[in-house]
RNA sequence: GCCGACGUAGCUCAGCUGGUAGAGCACUUCACUCGUAAUGAAGGGGUCCCCGGUUCGAGUCCGGGCGUCGGCUCCA
């Protein structure tokens, strides 16, 4: 007799040991039917296992995302199996989950996806038949004879205890796997192979080159195709393409991975910055700008040149070695030292708009998601250990006003002590704590990444999500025990003793050429009024009236609007188009009516006009959305 | 950096097994003067990424370089 209980605190007792598919044909057949899993006492289990103790059973559904993970790990065996069956010479390594569905690395000839067909009508094949995948456990030495002729499969068997091995049966095709498995391949309802790439054996490129060959998987099909909308939806977003629709910026061979920004992409980077520095004002922060280029004894003092060497751009002027810098800290600390500070100037908020480049790999360029060079709107804050709450907890306020401007959500990620790092037990227990109440302090929920900080000091790292749902690193708050020391810096205290300072570290856009491509793929190129390159755009109707449109131009530049005046000799229907797809929020179409009655007609980009608006209202209500940072363009009543 | 694909007009792309480069859009000019998503006609525009090789002849084949894109953390 055992006692199972469930999460909603109901308890079953069963006579025999039960398997998984009594214990959930307990609750009810038609629940059984759609359970794939479950977790016994923490432990993510086949349903076929019996439970010979008392114990925790919650059941995994296909609505849960551990579900979906196990599904995709069935999919990769059942991928594996086509391959084989399509090439039998093809030897299997590792087949695991990723974020968004699977990959199996495969030793076999290199293909194309133009290959995949065949391998996803195997896999169809095998899906239709719903073939039990049967879980059994092997002693090793009869693993090893089994997998005689699999050699990547040998060597992870030899690494393994002895009577930890679990061998997964689909029909004809075995594979060494942890598990657990959805009960049979019918439960792989839509699976389709996404693309291949190289990859290495354990990662090195010493060893073998294997095809890895990518798939995802769902528990239905629709689910498969909101996913592959969503990523066609992505695609269309992607701030590459519009960048160069808009006239935003582009990039040359002749310095790739650092952006060159158009007058339309200076127009939003001078918008973000004019509001990031009104922000920081208020918040008490006053800003400084350092060189970008220092000798190498600031970068020895700092430890970059140790450690982050293979990253620098280094030059030699008048036989003086000198890096670009990669980051602000150091200029920073030279402004600290030149003067004593007293605990009453702490803190000391200092903001620096700073230039860095880094020498990335030029494998993992990409638009202005990675790049060489580009701007941190970095700040440091100097303090007293005492003050490490408030200033933490009043980054976090900045983060949260900052980021709702956009109408981005986020979420927080705190990391702590990793196995290398410096300071002592003390410093990180305070450090930690201190950081941890002011995630308490501001009241939202935030997850533990532990032994995930910096080397120096513990953070907190904010991750936003935008309008379709993708999640995207920006913020980050880093406390720093390494600099102040290396740096020796000090301020008096009540004591008039010298006391070391405890700095942070900290981005909100974090990269501003990556923020402005977030907002680009955010907003997919429609930006709100106060971002837009162009804000208002004037169209003549005809020849006659372009010296009134150009009036009106005037009129909406001086009031302080981004205005642009179209008079070519084309049809209003062919210069609408075009302002429409430029993404120009305020159309306005001049003509006699509007000339003589001093009104408007304006067309928004939904498609919507409206007429005769007065010419001071309309100024006025946009420049005050304008002045709000409205997300939406609420400036007509209707 | 490594693996793969790609690089042709300002843009998007076509160009078969090697035979002196093409479309649409954009641009220029002319005509049209237009009331809410493309007026028409004519014209200009190319070191086919760069360097080297094979060949009577290379955008096309071969080698090297540069750049772009995707992948390179996920461990049976």
């Amino acid at each position: 007799m055992i006692n199972i209980s469930f999460p909603d605190g109901n308890v079953k007792q069963f006579e025999d040991f039960p398997d998984g598919v009594v214990v959930a044909k307990s609750i009810s057949e038609g629940f059984a039917r759609n359970c794939v899993a479950m977790e016994v006492d923490g432990k993510l289990l086949d349903l076929s296992r019996t439970i010979d103790r008392d114990a925790g059973v919650r059941f995994i559904t296909s609505r849960d995302p551990e579900g979906l993970e196990i599904l995709r790990h069935s999919a990769a065996h059942v991928m594996a199996e086509a391959v084989l069956k399509l090439y039998p010479d093809a030897k299997l390594t590792i087949g695991p989950t990723v974020e968004h569905g699977f990959y199996y690395d495969i030793d076999m000839p290199p293909i194309s996806e133009d290959d995949f067909p065949a391998i996803e009508a195997e896999i169809s094949k095998i899906i239709k038949e719903k073939k039990p995948i049967v879980r059994r456990e092997a002693p090793k030495s009869e693993a090893l004879a089994l997998y005689a002729n699999e050699p990547y499969k040998l060597e992870m068997i030899s690494a393994l205890e002895d009577g930890t091995i679990s061998l997964y049966t689909q029909g004809i095709f075995t594979d060494l796997c942890r598990g657990p498995h959805v009960p049979h391949t019918g439960f792989i309802k839509a699976v389709k192979l996404m693309k291949v790439s190289g990859a290495y054996w354990r990662a090195d490129p010493s060893n073998p080159q294997l095809q890895r060959i990518y798939g995802t998987a769902f528990f239905d099909k629709k689910e498969l195709a909101d996913y592959l909308n969503f990523l066609e939806e992505a695609r269309k977003r992607d701030h590459r393409k519009i960048g160069a629709a808009l006239d935003l910026y582009s990039f040359h061979d002749e310095a790739p991975g650092m952006p060159f920004f158009h007058p339309n992409g200076m127009a939003i980077w001078n918008a973000l910055l004019e509001y990031w520095r009104e922000e920081h004002r208020s918040a008490g922060y006053v800003e400084t700008k350092t060189p970008i280029i220092l000798n190498r004894s600031l970068w020895e003092t700092s430890g970059h040149w140790e450690n982050y060497r293979d990253n620098m751009y280094t030059v030699v002027i008048d036989d003086i070695e000198s890096a670009i810098k990669p980051m602000n800290c150091p200029g920073g600390m030279l402004l600290y030292k030149m003067s004593r500070h007293s605990y009453k100037d702490l803190p000391l908020r200092e903001g620096e708009i700073g230039l860095v480049h880094r020498h990335e790999l030029s494998g993992v360029l990409s638009g202005l998601f990675r790049v060489r060079a580009f701007h941190q709107d970095d700040a440091h804050i100097f303090m007293t250990p005492d003050q490490i709450e408030s200033e933490i907890l009043g980054v976090l306020r900045l983060v949260d006003r900052m980021y709702s401007t956009f109408g981005l959500g986020f979420h927080l990620e705190l990391s702590t002590r990793p196995a290398k790092s410096i300071g002592s037990d003390e410093q990180w227990a305070a450090a930690t704590n201190g950081l941890t109440s002011a995630l308490n302090a501001y009241g939202a929920d935030f997850k533990i990444n532990e032994g995930d900080g910096a080397f120096y000091g513990p953070k907190i790292d904010i991750h936003i999500k935008d309008a379709i749902g993708r999640t995207w690193q920006c913020g980050t708050i880093q406390l720093d025990m390494s600099l102040p020391e290396r740096f020796d810096l000090s301020y008096v205290g009540a004591d008039n003793d010298k006391h070391r300072p405890v700095m942070i570290h900290r981005v909100i856009y974090g990269s501003i050429e990556r923020f402005l491509g977030i907002l680009v793929e955010h907003f997919s190129g429609k930006f709100p009024l106060w971002l837009a390159p162009v804000q208002v755009v004037v169209l003549p109707i005809n020849d006659d009236l372009a010296p009134f449109a150009r009036e009106l131009h005037q009129q909406f530049e001086t009031a302080g609007l981004r205005s642009s005046v179209d008079d070519r000799s084309e049809s209003l229907k062919k210069k609408i188009r075009e302002a429409q797809l430029r993404q120009i929020p305020l159309i306005i179409t001049a003509g006699e009516k509007e000339r003589d009655q001093n009104t408007l007609s304006v067309r928004t980009l939904d498609g919507k006009v409206r007429f005769g608006i007065a010419i001071n209202v309309f100024i006025k209500d946009a420049m005050e959305n304008i002045k709000a940072r409205k997300l939406a363009l609420d400036m007509f009543s209707d």
